[in-house]
DNA sequence: CGTCATATTGACTTTAGTCAATAGAAGTGG
DNA sequence: CCACTTCTATTGACTAAAGTCAATATGACG
Protein backbone atom coordinates (compact mmCIF):
# COMPACT_ATOMS: atom_id res chain seq x y z
CA UNK A 1 0.00 0.00 0.00
CA UNK A 2 2.52 2.02 0.78
CA UNK A 3 5.30 0.95 -2.24
CA UNK A 4 4.99 4.71 -3.90
CA UNK A 5 5.67 6.32 -0.58
CA UNK A 6 8.62 4.08 -0.03
CA UNK A 7 10.35 4.02 -3.31
CA UNK A 8 9.74 7.67 -3.24
CA UNK A 9 11.40 8.19 0.37
CA UNK A 10 14.61 5.83 -0.46
CA UNK A 11 15.13 8.57 -3.60
CA UNK A 12 16.01 10.90 -1.09
CA UNK A 13 18.38 9.40 1.31
CA UNK A 14 18.17 5.11 1.51
CA UNK A 15 16.19 4.06 4.72
CA UNK A 16 17.39 1.25 6.31
CA UNK A 17 15.17 -2.16 6.11
CA UNK A 18 13.77 -1.97 9.36
CA UNK A 19 12.96 1.79 8.95
CA UNK A 20 11.18 0.64 5.89
CA UNK A 21 9.15 -2.22 7.49
CA UNK A 22 8.57 0.01 10.36
CA UNK A 23 6.76 2.22 7.92
CA UNK A 24 5.11 -0.17 6.26
CA UNK A 25 3.20 -2.02 9.43
CA UNK A 26 1.75 1.66 10.52
CA UNK A 27 -1.66 1.29 11.05
CA UNK A 28 -3.22 2.86 7.83
CA UNK A 29 -6.50 2.71 6.13
CA UNK A 30 -7.34 3.32 2.37
CA UNK A 31 -9.81 5.68 0.87
CA UNK A 32 -11.03 6.25 -2.44
CA UNK A 33 -11.60 9.62 -3.46
CA UNK A 34 -13.27 10.74 -6.60
CA UNK A 35 -11.65 14.07 -9.20
CA UNK A 36 -13.50 17.23 -7.52
CA UNK A 37 -13.68 15.88 -4.24
CA UNK A 38 -11.32 17.29 -1.39
CA UNK A 39 -8.37 15.14 0.84
CA UNK A 40 -7.92 17.42 3.01
CA UNK A 41 -10.22 20.57 3.67
CA UNK A 42 -8.56 24.24 4.13
CA UNK A 43 -8.09 25.57 7.85
CA UNK A 44 -9.29 21.82 8.79
CA UNK A 45 -7.54 19.79 12.03
CA UNK A 46 -4.47 18.39 11.62
CA UNK A 47 -6.15 14.45 11.41
CA UNK A 48 -4.05 11.40 9.76
CA UNK A 49 -0.97 11.95 7.49
CA UNK A 50 -1.96 11.52 3.98
CA UNK A 51 -0.45 10.02 1.44
CA UNK A 52 -1.16 9.82 -1.90
CA UNK A 53 -0.87 6.23 -3.68
CA UNK A 54 -2.40 6.40 -6.88
CA UNK A 55 -3.87 8.87 -8.82
CA UNK A 56 -2.67 13.02 -8.64
CA UNK A 57 -4.54 15.59 -6.86
CA UNK A 58 -3.50 19.32 -5.90
CA UNK A 59 -2.59 21.64 -3.38
CA UNK A 60 -5.09 24.53 -3.70
CA UNK A 61 -5.83 27.92 -1.39
CA UNK A 62 -9.37 29.14 -2.08
CA UNK A 63 -9.46 32.92 -2.39
CA UNK A 64 -12.29 35.77 -2.42
CA UNK A 65 -14.34 33.42 0.45
CA UNK A 66 -13.85 30.45 -2.04
CA UNK A 67 -14.88 32.05 -5.83
CA UNK A 68 -12.13 31.05 -7.28
CA UNK A 69 -9.45 28.41 -6.19
CA UNK A 70 -5.41 28.83 -6.62
CA UNK A 71 -3.79 25.09 -7.50
CA UNK A 72 -0.11 26.12 -5.38
CA UNK A 73 1.36 22.31 -6.62
CA UNK A 74 0.33 18.89 -7.80
CA UNK A 75 0.82 15.73 -5.16
CA UNK A 76 1.69 13.05 -6.92
CA UNK A 77 1.80 9.30 -5.45
CA UNK A 78 3.98 8.28 -2.59
CA UNK A 79 3.65 11.94 -1.62
CA UNK A 80 1.98 13.29 1.85
CA UNK A 81 -0.52 15.64 2.50
CA UNK A 82 1.94 18.17 4.02
CA UNK A 83 4.86 19.38 2.79
CA UNK A 84 6.99 19.19 6.28
CA UNK A 85 5.56 16.16 7.77
CA UNK A 86 6.59 17.66 11.21
CA UNK A 87 4.32 21.30 10.95
CA UNK A 88 1.38 22.16 13.15
CA UNK A 89 -0.92 22.62 10.28
CA UNK A 90 -1.80 22.79 6.72
CA UNK A 91 -2.77 26.43 5.47
CA UNK A 92 -4.15 25.06 2.48
CA UNK A 93 -6.46 22.19 1.35
CA UNK A 94 -5.67 19.02 -0.98
CA UNK A 95 -8.16 18.24 -3.81
CA UNK A 96 -8.36 14.90 -6.20
CA UNK A 97 -7.67 15.90 -9.50
CA UNK A 98 -8.22 12.43 -10.80
CA UNK A 99 -9.48 8.96 -9.19
CA UNK A 100 -7.24 8.79 -6.20
CA UNK A 101 -6.14 6.19 -3.49
CA UNK A 102 -5.05 8.05 -0.30
CA UNK A 103 -3.47 6.16 2.76
CA UNK A 104 -4.45 7.12 6.47
CA UNK A 105 -1.81 6.93 8.95
CA UNK A 106 -2.53 7.90 12.36
CA UNK A 107 -0.26 10.65 13.64
CA UNK A 108 0.64 9.99 16.86
CA UNK A 109 2.78 6.40 15.64
CA UNK A 110 3.97 8.37 12.50
CA UNK A 111 5.41 11.26 14.52
CA UNK A 112 6.62 8.46 16.74
CA UNK A 113 8.95 6.88 13.63
CA UNK A 114 10.03 10.32 12.98
CA UNK A 115 11.47 10.44 15.78
CA UNK A 116 12.72 7.22 16.30
CA UNK A 117 14.51 6.58 12.78
CA UNK A 118 16.33 10.28 12.16
CA UNK A 119 16.89 8.82 8.50
CA UNK A 120 13.61 8.66 7.75
CA UNK A 121 12.60 12.43 8.70
CA UNK A 122 15.47 13.22 6.92
CA UNK A 123 14.05 11.53 4.20
CA UNK A 124 10.81 13.74 4.24
CA UNK A 125 12.74 16.88 5.33
CA UNK A 126 14.64 16.45 1.64
CA UNK A 127 11.13 15.74 0.08
CA UNK A 128 9.90 18.92 1.33
CA UNK A 129 12.47 21.02 0.11
CA UNK A 130 12.49 19.81 -3.15
CA UNK A 131 8.67 20.79 -3.24
CA UNK A 132 9.55 24.27 -2.06
CA UNK A 133 11.79 24.34 -4.95
CA UNK A 134 9.05 23.74 -7.28
CA UNK A 135 6.86 25.89 -5.30
CA UNK A 136 9.23 28.94 -6.12
CA UNK A 137 9.53 28.04 -9.92
CA UNK A 138 6.02 27.84 -9.93
CA UNK A 139 6.30 31.35 -8.87
CA UNK A 140 8.62 32.87 -11.05
CA UNK A 141 6.94 30.96 -14.28
CA UNK A 142 3.75 31.94 -13.83
CA UNK A 143 2.68 35.31 -13.27
CA UNK A 144 5.97 36.38 -15.29
CA UNK A 145 5.57 35.27 -18.75
CA UNK A 146 2.94 34.43 -21.22
CA UNK A 147 0.12 31.55 -21.21
CA UNK A 148 2.04 29.73 -23.63
CA UNK A 149 5.49 29.21 -22.38
CA UNK A 150 4.05 28.80 -18.49
CA UNK A 151 1.86 25.74 -20.21
CA UNK A 152 4.91 24.27 -21.97
CA UNK A 153 7.18 24.83 -18.90
CA UNK A 154 4.24 23.13 -16.83
CA UNK A 155 4.16 20.30 -19.30
CA UNK A 156 7.84 19.68 -19.37
CA UNK A 157 7.95 19.18 -15.37
CA UNK A 158 4.74 16.67 -15.68
CA UNK A 159 7.02 14.84 -17.89
CA UNK A 160 9.64 14.50 -15.55
CA UNK A 161 8.08 14.15 -12.57
CA UNK A 162 4.84 11.73 -14.26
CA UNK A 163 7.77 9.71 -15.57
CA UNK A 164 9.26 9.55 -11.96
CA UNK A 165 5.99 7.75 -10.93
CA UNK A 166 5.72 5.25 -13.83
CA UNK A 167 2.92 7.93 -15.83
CA UNK A 168 5.32 8.34 -18.28
CA UNK A 169 8.92 7.80 -20.30
CA UNK A 170 11.56 9.76 -21.98
CA UNK A 171 9.35 11.98 -24.19
CA UNK A 172 6.00 11.23 -23.00
CA UNK A 173 3.28 10.76 -20.30
CA UNK A 174 -0.29 9.55 -19.44
CA UNK A 175 -1.95 13.17 -18.92
CA UNK A 176 -4.50 13.07 -16.03
CA UNK A 177 -5.99 16.27 -16.14
CA UNK A 178 -8.60 17.79 -18.49
CA UNK A 179 -8.12 21.51 -20.29
CA UNK A 180 -10.38 23.05 -17.85
CA UNK A 181 -8.17 21.59 -14.60
CA UNK A 182 -4.71 22.56 -16.66
CA UNK A 183 -6.61 26.45 -16.90
CA UNK A 184 -7.25 26.52 -13.28
CA UNK A 185 -3.65 25.61 -12.52
CA UNK A 186 -2.30 28.42 -14.57
CA UNK A 187 -4.24 30.88 -13.33
CA UNK A 188 -6.20 31.41 -16.87
CA UNK A 189 -9.39 30.51 -18.38
CA UNK A 190 -10.44 27.26 -20.09
CA UNK A 191 -11.06 28.81 -23.51
CA UNK A 192 -7.62 30.32 -23.42
CA UNK A 193 -6.16 27.30 -22.19
CA UNK A 194 -7.86 25.90 -25.38
CA UNK A 195 -6.29 28.00 -27.51
CA UNK A 196 -2.76 27.38 -26.26
CA UNK A 197 -2.66 23.93 -26.61
CA UNK A 198 -3.93 24.25 -30.17
CA UNK A 199 -0.54 26.14 -30.57
CA UNK A 200 1.34 24.14 -28.80
CA UNK A 201 0.44 21.81 -31.36
CA UNK A 202 0.66 24.04 -34.01
CA UNK A 203 3.98 24.44 -33.50
CA UNK A 204 4.82 21.04 -33.30
CA UNK A 205 5.96 20.85 -29.76
CA UNK A 206 3.36 18.55 -28.29
CA UNK A 207 1.05 15.96 -29.81
CA UNK A 208 -1.64 13.89 -28.07
CA UNK A 209 -3.22 10.60 -28.80
CA UNK A 210 -5.64 9.43 -26.53
CA UNK A 211 -4.80 10.95 -23.44
CA UNK A 212 -0.84 10.35 -24.09
CA UNK A 213 0.65 13.84 -24.48
CA UNK A 214 4.29 13.31 -26.55
CA UNK A 215 7.10 15.78 -27.06
CA UNK A 216 8.47 15.72 -30.61
CA UNK A 217 11.25 17.09 -29.28
CA UNK A 218 12.67 17.12 -25.69
CA UNK A 219 15.20 19.93 -26.68
CA UNK A 220 12.95 21.87 -28.56
CA UNK A 221 9.94 22.21 -26.09
CA UNK A 222 12.75 22.65 -23.11
CA UNK A 223 13.89 25.23 -25.34
CA UNK A 224 10.56 26.81 -25.75
CA UNK A 225 9.54 26.74 -22.25
CA UNK A 226 12.79 27.85 -20.88
CA UNK A 227 12.63 25.01 -18.74
CA UNK A 228 15.99 23.02 -16.79
CA UNK A 229 15.16 20.16 -14.98
CA UNK A 230 17.35 20.73 -12.47
CA UNK A 231 15.39 22.10 -10.12
CA UNK A 232 13.79 19.14 -10.27
CA UNK A 233 16.77 17.01 -8.09
CA UNK A 234 16.51 13.83 -10.71
CA UNK A 235 19.89 13.68 -10.79
CA UNK A 236 20.58 14.24 -7.56
CA UNK A 237 18.20 11.37 -6.59
CA UNK A 238 19.30 9.14 -9.42
CA UNK A 239 22.51 9.79 -8.00
CA UNK A 240 21.70 9.48 -3.97
CA UNK A 241 20.01 5.70 -5.38
CA UNK A 242 23.02 4.41 -7.12
CA UNK A 243 25.15 5.47 -3.81
CA UNK A 244 22.54 3.09 -2.27
CA UNK A 245 23.06 0.68 -3.92
CA UNK A 246 26.75 0.04 -4.04
CA UNK B 1 24.93 43.99 14.85
CA UNK B 2 22.79 41.27 14.80
CA UNK B 3 19.92 42.68 17.11
CA UNK B 4 17.45 42.51 14.14
CA UNK B 5 18.05 39.05 13.68
CA UNK B 6 18.10 38.28 17.49
CA UNK B 7 14.65 39.70 17.76
CA UNK B 8 12.97 37.89 14.93
CA UNK B 9 14.12 34.59 16.42
CA UNK B 10 13.02 35.30 19.71
CA UNK B 11 9.51 35.92 18.63
CA UNK B 12 9.54 32.60 16.90
CA UNK B 13 10.68 30.45 20.28
CA UNK B 14 12.32 32.39 23.07
CA UNK B 15 16.14 31.91 22.96
CA UNK B 16 18.22 31.26 26.08
CA UNK B 17 20.17 33.84 26.99
CA UNK B 18 23.53 32.17 26.10
CA UNK B 19 22.17 31.36 22.18
CA UNK B 20 21.70 34.45 21.88
CA UNK B 21 25.06 36.05 23.50
CA UNK B 22 27.02 32.57 21.51
CA UNK B 23 25.03 33.96 18.03
CA UNK B 24 26.32 37.79 19.19
CA UNK B 25 29.84 36.35 19.20
CA UNK B 26 29.83 34.62 16.10
CA UNK B 27 32.82 35.62 13.55
CA UNK B 28 31.09 38.55 11.10
CA UNK B 29 31.72 40.58 8.60
CA UNK B 30 29.00 43.99 8.07
CA UNK B 31 28.55 44.68 4.16
CA UNK B 32 26.70 47.42 2.99
CA UNK B 33 24.71 46.93 -1.10
CA UNK B 34 23.67 49.27 -2.60
CA UNK B 35 20.29 49.12 -4.17
CA UNK B 36 20.28 46.92 -7.68
CA UNK B 37 23.52 45.15 -6.74
CA UNK B 38 23.42 41.73 -5.82
CA UNK B 39 23.94 39.72 -2.18
CA UNK B 40 23.84 36.33 -3.22
CA UNK B 41 24.01 35.27 -7.10
CA UNK B 42 22.08 32.71 -8.78
CA UNK B 43 23.89 29.33 -8.53
CA UNK B 44 26.52 30.96 -6.43
CA UNK B 45 28.44 28.38 -4.12
CA UNK B 46 26.97 28.36 -0.50
CA UNK B 47 28.92 30.26 1.30
CA UNK B 48 28.88 32.77 4.81
CA UNK B 49 25.08 32.61 6.05
CA UNK B 50 24.04 36.45 5.03
CA UNK B 51 21.39 38.21 7.53
CA UNK B 52 19.54 41.37 6.27
CA UNK B 53 20.73 43.82 8.92
CA UNK B 54 18.63 46.79 7.63
CA UNK B 55 16.82 47.81 4.43
CA UNK B 56 14.88 45.17 1.91
CA UNK B 57 15.69 42.79 -0.40
CA UNK B 58 14.83 40.03 -2.67
CA UNK B 59 14.58 36.81 -3.45
CA UNK B 60 14.78 36.25 -7.44
CA UNK B 61 14.91 33.77 -10.09
CA UNK B 62 16.35 34.72 -13.52
CA UNK B 63 14.47 33.63 -16.62
CA UNK B 64 14.73 33.19 -20.42
CA UNK B 65 18.55 32.97 -20.15
CA UNK B 66 18.63 36.09 -17.87
CA UNK B 67 15.81 38.74 -19.36
CA UNK B 68 13.59 38.72 -16.97
CA UNK B 69 14.07 38.45 -13.22
CA UNK B 70 11.20 36.84 -11.43
CA UNK B 71 10.84 38.22 -7.50
CA UNK B 72 10.01 35.23 -4.82
CA UNK B 73 10.02 36.86 -2.01
CA UNK B 74 11.35 39.91 0.27
CA UNK B 75 14.01 39.68 2.62
CA UNK B 76 13.43 41.93 5.52
CA UNK B 77 16.15 42.95 8.30
CA UNK B 78 16.43 40.00 10.64
CA UNK B 79 15.80 37.36 8.17
CA UNK B 80 18.42 34.95 6.43
CA UNK B 81 19.30 34.47 2.93
CA UNK B 82 18.26 30.72 2.69
CA UNK B 83 15.21 30.04 4.23
CA UNK B 84 16.32 26.83 5.82
CA UNK B 85 19.92 27.35 6.82
CA UNK B 86 20.48 23.85 6.72
CA UNK B 87 19.67 23.62 3.36
CA UNK B 88 22.27 22.80 0.78
CA UNK B 89 22.50 25.35 -1.56
CA UNK B 90 20.25 28.10 -2.82
CA UNK B 91 18.54 27.82 -6.18
CA UNK B 92 17.38 31.29 -6.43
CA UNK B 93 19.50 34.59 -6.08
CA UNK B 94 19.27 37.39 -3.91
CA UNK B 95 19.14 41.37 -4.51
CA UNK B 96 19.52 44.63 -2.76
CA UNK B 97 16.02 46.70 -3.80
CA UNK B 98 17.11 49.37 -1.27
CA UNK B 99 20.59 50.18 0.44
CA UNK B 100 20.97 47.35 2.26
CA UNK B 101 23.53 46.44 5.41
CA UNK B 102 23.76 42.22 5.33
CA UNK B 103 26.07 40.68 7.93
CA UNK B 104 28.17 37.46 6.98
CA UNK B 105 28.37 34.63 9.44
CA UNK B 106 31.17 31.69 8.82
CA UNK B 107 29.33 28.72 7.84
CA UNK B 108 31.34 26.87 9.90
CA UNK B 109 30.97 28.44 13.57
CA UNK B 110 27.28 28.79 12.48
CA UNK B 111 26.19 25.27 11.89
CA UNK B 112 27.82 24.25 15.13
CA UNK B 113 26.16 26.74 16.68
CA UNK B 114 22.43 25.06 15.44
CA UNK B 115 23.69 21.74 16.44
CA UNK B 116 24.40 22.99 20.16
CA UNK B 117 21.24 24.97 20.40
CA UNK B 118 18.75 22.90 19.38
CA UNK B 119 16.02 25.83 20.12
CA UNK B 120 17.88 27.96 18.02
CA UNK B 121 17.66 25.64 15.30
CA UNK B 122 14.06 24.90 15.71
CA UNK B 123 13.61 28.66 16.11
CA UNK B 124 15.24 29.05 12.11
CA UNK B 125 12.93 26.40 11.38
CA UNK B 126 10.03 28.26 12.03
CA UNK B 127 11.22 31.37 10.56
CA UNK B 128 11.88 29.10 7.15
CA UNK B 129 8.23 27.61 7.47
CA UNK B 130 6.69 30.86 8.06
CA UNK B 131 8.17 31.86 4.72
CA UNK B 132 7.07 29.22 2.61
CA UNK B 133 3.39 29.83 3.81
CA UNK B 134 4.30 33.34 2.30
CA UNK B 135 5.51 32.36 -1.06
CA UNK B 136 2.75 29.91 -1.50
CA UNK B 137 0.11 33.17 -0.23
CA UNK B 138 1.56 34.90 -3.36
CA UNK B 139 1.48 32.04 -5.74
CA UNK B 140 -2.38 31.76 -4.92
CA UNK B 141 -2.67 35.50 -5.17
CA UNK B 142 -0.78 36.21 -8.07
CA UNK B 143 -1.56 35.02 -11.29
CA UNK B 144 -5.21 34.31 -9.97
CA UNK B 145 -6.37 38.04 -9.57
CA UNK B 146 -6.44 41.33 -11.56
CA UNK B 147 -3.42 43.73 -11.08
CA UNK B 148 -5.41 46.05 -8.40
CA UNK B 149 -6.23 43.02 -6.16
CA UNK B 150 -2.90 41.81 -6.61
CA UNK B 151 -0.93 44.78 -5.91
CA UNK B 152 -3.73 45.90 -3.01
CA UNK B 153 -2.53 42.03 -1.28
CA UNK B 154 1.26 43.22 -1.40
CA UNK B 155 0.40 46.47 0.11
CA UNK B 156 -1.49 44.49 2.80
CA UNK B 157 1.58 42.06 3.45
CA UNK B 158 4.46 44.99 3.43
CA UNK B 159 2.01 47.00 5.71
CA UNK B 160 2.47 43.96 8.25
CA UNK B 161 5.62 42.66 8.10
CA UNK B 162 7.21 46.20 7.67
CA UNK B 163 5.83 47.59 10.78
CA UNK B 164 7.21 44.25 12.71
CA UNK B 165 10.09 45.32 11.82
CA UNK B 166 9.97 49.06 12.95
CA UNK B 167 9.06 50.55 9.13
CA UNK B 168 5.22 51.03 9.72
CA UNK B 169 2.58 51.59 12.05
CA UNK B 170 -0.82 50.20 12.64
CA UNK B 171 -1.89 51.37 8.79
CA UNK B 172 0.83 52.95 7.29
CA UNK B 173 4.45 52.08 6.49
CA UNK B 174 7.78 53.31 4.68
CA UNK B 175 7.73 52.62 1.12
CA UNK B 176 11.29 51.02 0.38
CA UNK B 177 10.09 50.32 -3.21
CA UNK B 178 9.76 52.07 -6.70
CA UNK B 179 6.81 51.67 -8.78
CA UNK B 180 9.08 49.97 -11.01
CA UNK B 181 10.38 47.14 -8.59
CA UNK B 182 6.77 46.88 -8.00
CA UNK B 183 5.74 46.14 -11.10
CA UNK B 184 8.83 43.90 -11.13
CA UNK B 185 7.39 41.72 -7.99
CA UNK B 186 3.92 41.47 -9.63
CA UNK B 187 5.58 40.57 -12.89
CA UNK B 188 3.14 43.27 -14.70
CA UNK B 189 5.00 46.12 -16.76
CA UNK B 190 6.16 49.52 -14.76
CA UNK B 191 3.57 51.42 -17.02
CA UNK B 192 0.24 49.40 -15.55
CA UNK B 193 1.60 49.33 -12.12
CA UNK B 194 1.28 53.21 -12.15
CA UNK B 195 -2.12 53.45 -13.37
CA UNK B 196 -2.53 50.72 -11.12
CA UNK B 197 -1.36 52.67 -8.00
CA UNK B 198 -3.53 55.86 -9.42
CA UNK B 199 -6.69 53.72 -9.10
CA UNK B 200 -6.09 52.67 -5.78
CA UNK B 201 -5.94 56.08 -5.06
CA UNK B 202 -8.70 57.03 -6.47
CA UNK B 203 -10.54 53.99 -4.91
CA UNK B 204 -9.28 55.77 -1.48
CA UNK B 205 -7.40 52.76 -0.36
CA UNK B 206 -4.19 53.93 0.00
CA UNK B 207 -2.59 57.76 0.17
CA UNK B 208 1.10 58.43 -0.14
CA UNK B 209 3.19 61.46 1.36
CA UNK B 210 6.58 61.47 0.63
CA UNK B 211 7.69 57.92 0.97
CA UNK B 212 4.76 56.89 3.90
CA UNK B 213 2.00 54.81 2.23
CA UNK B 214 -0.96 55.06 4.35
CA UNK B 215 -4.47 53.09 4.28
CA UNK B 216 -7.20 55.07 4.85
CA UNK B 217 -8.90 52.24 6.30
CA UNK B 218 -7.91 49.08 7.01
CA UNK B 219 -10.36 47.46 6.60
CA UNK B 220 -11.70 48.53 3.19
CA UNK B 221 -8.24 47.59 2.00
CA UNK B 222 -8.01 44.17 3.65
CA UNK B 223 -11.92 43.74 1.71
CA UNK B 224 -10.99 44.87 -1.64
CA UNK B 225 -7.60 42.99 -1.41
CA UNK B 226 -9.06 39.63 0.28
CA UNK B 227 -6.10 39.94 2.68
CA UNK B 228 -6.42 37.87 5.88
CA UNK B 229 -3.11 38.80 8.03
CA UNK B 230 -3.20 35.09 9.44
CA UNK B 231 -0.61 33.21 7.15
CA UNK B 232 1.66 36.29 8.66
CA UNK B 233 1.45 34.21 11.68
CA UNK B 234 1.59 37.54 13.74
CA UNK B 235 -0.88 37.10 16.31
CA UNK B 236 1.28 33.64 17.06
CA UNK B 237 4.43 35.32 17.04
CA UNK B 238 3.01 37.78 19.78
CA UNK B 239 1.41 35.21 22.00
CA UNK B 240 4.73 32.94 21.82
CA UNK B 241 6.45 36.33 22.82
CA UNK B 242 3.96 37.22 25.37
CA UNK B 243 4.19 33.55 26.87
CA UNK B 244 7.91 33.64 27.02
CA UNK B 245 7.90 36.89 28.83
CA UNK B 246 6.14 35.54 31.61
C1' DC C 1 21.17 74.93 -12.59
C1' DG C 2 21.45 70.65 -14.93
C1' DT C 3 21.20 65.64 -14.62
C1' DC C 4 19.34 61.40 -13.60
C1' DA C 5 15.88 58.54 -11.81
C1' DT C 6 11.03 58.16 -11.10
C1' DA C 7 6.36 58.99 -12.10
C1' DT C 8 2.70 60.13 -15.35
C1' DT C 9 0.09 60.43 -19.70
C1' DG C 10 -1.68 59.26 -24.41
C1' DA C 11 -2.20 56.34 -28.40
C1' DC C 12 -2.13 51.98 -30.05
C1' DT C 13 -1.36 46.63 -30.03
C1' DT C 14 -1.56 42.25 -28.04
C1' DT C 15 -3.11 38.98 -24.83
C1' DA C 16 -6.57 37.01 -22.34
C1' DG C 17 -11.48 36.83 -20.64
C1' DT C 18 -16.50 36.22 -21.47
C1' DC C 19 -20.57 34.50 -23.57
C1' DA C 20 -22.67 31.38 -26.37
C1' DA C 21 -23.01 27.81 -29.41
C1' DT C 22 -21.48 23.39 -31.38
C1' DA C 23 -18.91 19.13 -31.94
C1' DG C 24 -16.84 14.92 -29.91
C1' DA C 25 -16.04 11.39 -26.47
C1' DA C 26 -17.07 8.71 -22.69
C1' DG C 27 -20.21 6.54 -19.81
C1' DT C 28 -24.93 4.58 -18.50
C1' DG C 29 -29.08 2.11 -18.64
C1' DG C 30 -31.99 -0.59 -21.35
C1' DC D 1 -25.50 -2.65 -29.21
C1' DC D 2 -28.13 1.64 -29.18
C1' DA D 3 -30.22 5.92 -27.35
C1' DC D 4 -29.26 9.35 -24.09
C1' DT D 5 -26.95 12.14 -20.90
C1' DT D 6 -22.87 14.42 -19.49
C1' DC D 7 -18.38 15.93 -19.61
C1' DT D 8 -14.78 17.74 -22.52
C1' DA D 9 -12.95 20.09 -26.39
C1' DT D 10 -13.47 23.51 -29.93
C1' DT D 11 -15.01 27.73 -32.41
C1' DG D 12 -16.58 32.55 -33.24
C1' DA D 13 -17.59 37.20 -31.90
C1' DC D 14 -16.89 40.58 -28.80
C1' DT D 15 -14.93 42.92 -24.44
C1' DA D 16 -11.62 43.91 -21.03
C1' DA D 17 -7.01 43.84 -19.17
C1' DA D 18 -2.39 44.54 -19.76
C1' DG D 19 1.75 45.51 -22.71
C1' DT D 20 4.49 48.64 -25.66
C1' DC D 21 6.31 52.87 -27.38
C1' DA D 22 7.09 57.43 -26.85
C1' DA D 23 6.73 61.71 -24.84
C1' DT D 24 6.44 64.65 -20.81
C1' DA D 25 6.39 65.95 -16.07
C1' DT D 26 8.24 65.85 -11.37
C1' DG D 27 11.59 65.36 -7.96
C1' DA D 28 15.87 64.39 -5.74
C1' DC D 29 20.44 65.70 -5.61
C1' DG D 30 25.14 67.08 -6.68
Amino acid sequence: MLSALIQKLDLFGPLSDEARNRLRKLPARLLSVAPHDDIVREKEPRGDVRVICEGIAARTKSLDGGDRQAVLGFVLPGEVDESDPLADALDHGIVALSPVKVALLARQPFDQLLLEFPDLARAFRRMARLNEGITRMWLANMGQRAADRQTAHLLCEMQVRLCAVGMGGADWFTNPLTQEQFANVLGISAVHMNRVMQHLRELGLIRIENHVLRFPSLARIHEYAGFDPAYLMTDARVRAHEQAAE
